[in-house]
DNA sequence: AGCGTCACCCGGACGC
DNA sequence: TGCGTCCGGGTGACGC
């Protein structure tokens, strides 16, 4: 399922072009839309999006959280790929798909595919991506994204990990898979509190977060080829998927458990990833603390 | 605020 | 072989 790299893999490759999703679009003008699946356009209305469209060119393209951002020449075509949603670029004689939900034709010839076999994907079309973007939480990945930007935000919730982790205006672009990886790397209970973190955890956790994600885009969203191709994914995911399996941590004799957390498959160690840091868990002692202290703080 | 639950979908895995 | 059933993924809505 695609997530952050899985993502930026898919807009970097629209750009650039690849032998796996066909020419580049930008610099296309398009012409027509088809829509097969009109609930996948949220907006302006399926019928509106054709003539909204006619005419633009693709000027770029680009990713922010799990959303594919094409800045057109007046307005800004949004996709969410969901779980299934995958774009891609082909000539308008190509064999059909009949999971091409919503097809844009260019004046080329060429046309631009969103297919989505299991129809959870979403389009807008949009003067502002404010209008869809604005909730999102900080890109993990880029520099500003700091270890103490991080703690800050922690500090922020009374949460499990995982399900702050999934929580995309916490954090954007982290998925279920990446989420499992994040931890396990950073030795942390998927159930941890995010305000009882030490300095070193949350450092831990930071470094581990964008290792994970640097990891996928390294391997070009593989997890992509896991999913839908049969690829060798797997082999690089440590926790995700692997329950009932050694725990690949060096010394470690733990065994992957698989537990459910918010309605999500959460895949952990519970000998290397512990419920709360070595020892005293002293920042959750001096919360409790300082909360009697000052019941108004 | 944070948690649980449901709805949305359907390919694939599983049991018989 | 073919049928029925369950699962899971991201997100939003809703209730507590």
């Amino acid at each position: 399922m695609p997530e952050l790299p899985e993502v930026e893999t898919v807009a970097r490759e629209l750009r650039e072009g690849s032998a796996a999703r066909g020419p580049s679009v930008l610099g296309r003008t398009i012409a027509r839309v088809t829509v097969r699946w009109p609930r996948q356009i949220v907006e302006p209305t399926p019928r509106e999006i054709e003539p909204r469209l006619h005419g633009q060119q693709v000027l770029t393209v680009g990713r922010r959280g799990k959303v594919i951002v094409f800045t057109l020449t007046r307005d800004v075509l949004l996709v969410h790929l969901r779980m299934s949603g995958d774009l891609t670029v082909v000539a308008g004689d190509a064999p059909p798909d009949k999971h091409a939900h919503t097809v844009f034709h260019f004046a080329d010839g060429a046309e631009l595919r969103f297919s989505d076999t299991r129809k959870f994907g979403k389009i807008w079309v949009v003067p502002d991506v404010n209008a869809v973007l604005a909730g999102l939480g900080p890109e993990p990945i880029d520099d500003d994204f700091t270890s103490a930007v991080l703690a800050e935000r922690l500090r922020a919730h009374r949460r499990a990990l995982k399900p702050l982790l999934l929580d995309q205006s916490f954090v954007a672009g982290v998925g279920n898979i990446y989420a499992d990886e994040a931890l396990h790397l950073a030795g942390l209970h998927p159930l941890r509190r995010s305000d009882t973190l030490t300095p070193p955890e949350v450092r831990g956790l930071w470094k581990a977060l964008r290792q994970a994600l640097n990891d996928g885009l390294r391997h070009n969203g593989a997890s992509i080829d896991w999913q839908y191709r049969g690829g060798g994914y797997q082999e690089v995911l440590r926790a995700y998927g692997r329950a009932g399996r050694a725990c690949q941590r060096p010394g470690c004799t733990g065994h992957i458990r698989r537990i459910v957390v918010g309605q999500r498959s959460t895949h952990f160690c519970p000998v290397c990833q512990r419920r709360t840091g070595a020892g005293k868990d002293w920042v959750a002692v001096a919360a409790r603390r300082s909360q009697r202290m000052e019941p108004s703080a």
